[in-house]
DNA sequence: CTGTATCCAACCAGATACTG
DNA sequence: CAGTATCTGGTTGGATACAG
């Protein structure tokens, strides 16, 4: 009851000013970061360097499933939104340091919220996904 | 500079608690959630349910370029995950009313602060992404 | 009005092999 | 260590036709 019809406007409301068109999400950012960090790996590696830089190998070593291909697609990413910052040294063997930007780190919070929520609530989705039958009389 | 390495313990920390193998993604709530709003309607269906309920073809006519298909989709996974009720009124012709429940209702919170990110921030991540080189000299 | 069934294209993601 | 290239299977999403 904070953000549903009480009268005030929410940031919500921008997603659907109008059944426009709209050649792109523009109508909706929401709905772009939700896609941007809503696939498999987005958001475990914005968590992990959200505790501190890490190196390539030591978010493949972290994540544990991700393979070397989705790494670096999902950390080229995360860089082209300028979320994540890669430097690389000339060092024998060669090193790259991926962190967080300030822009990637300002997310942070947001999806702090979000993962409350998901703590709070996984047992309730769980429930009512192993319910099943998706009736009201059960 | 609020759930980063600050000390605090942070909820986004349950999304990794070690590199175990784990059968499914239990080891992160969030990274479930995201996957579940991060597809590509709904979000936009829980915004226009939050702002009031609505019937099928109200939702259709709404949300602009959504088929029917993925519309009936999107509002099972919903509704079987507990976060949309429907009702059924045997009416003529017939008609469903769609309304979020509690649980649903309790995610436009978090879901309004990343929205409010979102708003924020869409202008300097499209800088960032038409920079293009994704490097740092520019 | 509110869906379901079928078919199909595009994208996502994993395995593997190879490179600097 | 830090990637890239290629191939392939699975999933997502859309068009269309049909049904209660």
């Amino acid at each position: 009851m904070s953000a549903a019809n009480t009268g005030v406007p929410s940031p919500l409301d921008t997603a659907l000013p109008s059944p426009v068109p709209s050649e792109e999400h523009e109508r909706c950012p929401v709905a772009g970061v939700l896609r941007r960090i809503g696939d498999k790996w987005t958001v475990l590696v914005i968590v992990l360097l959200g505790q501190r830089p890490h190196r390539f190998n030591e978010l493949h070593r972290g994540i544990e499933g991700i393979s070397q291909r989705m790494l670096t697609r999902t950390l080229r990413g995360l860089e082209e939104d300028g979320l994540v910052n890669r430097e690389v040294f000339a060092t024998v063997p060669p090193s790259v340091r991926y962190s967080l930007t300030p822009l990637g780190r300002s997310l942070l919070s947001p999806l702090s919220a979000l993962a409350t929520w998901a703590v709070e609530n996984q047992s309730a989705i769980a429930a009512s996904r192993r319910a099943g039958s998706v009736r009201a009389g059960g």
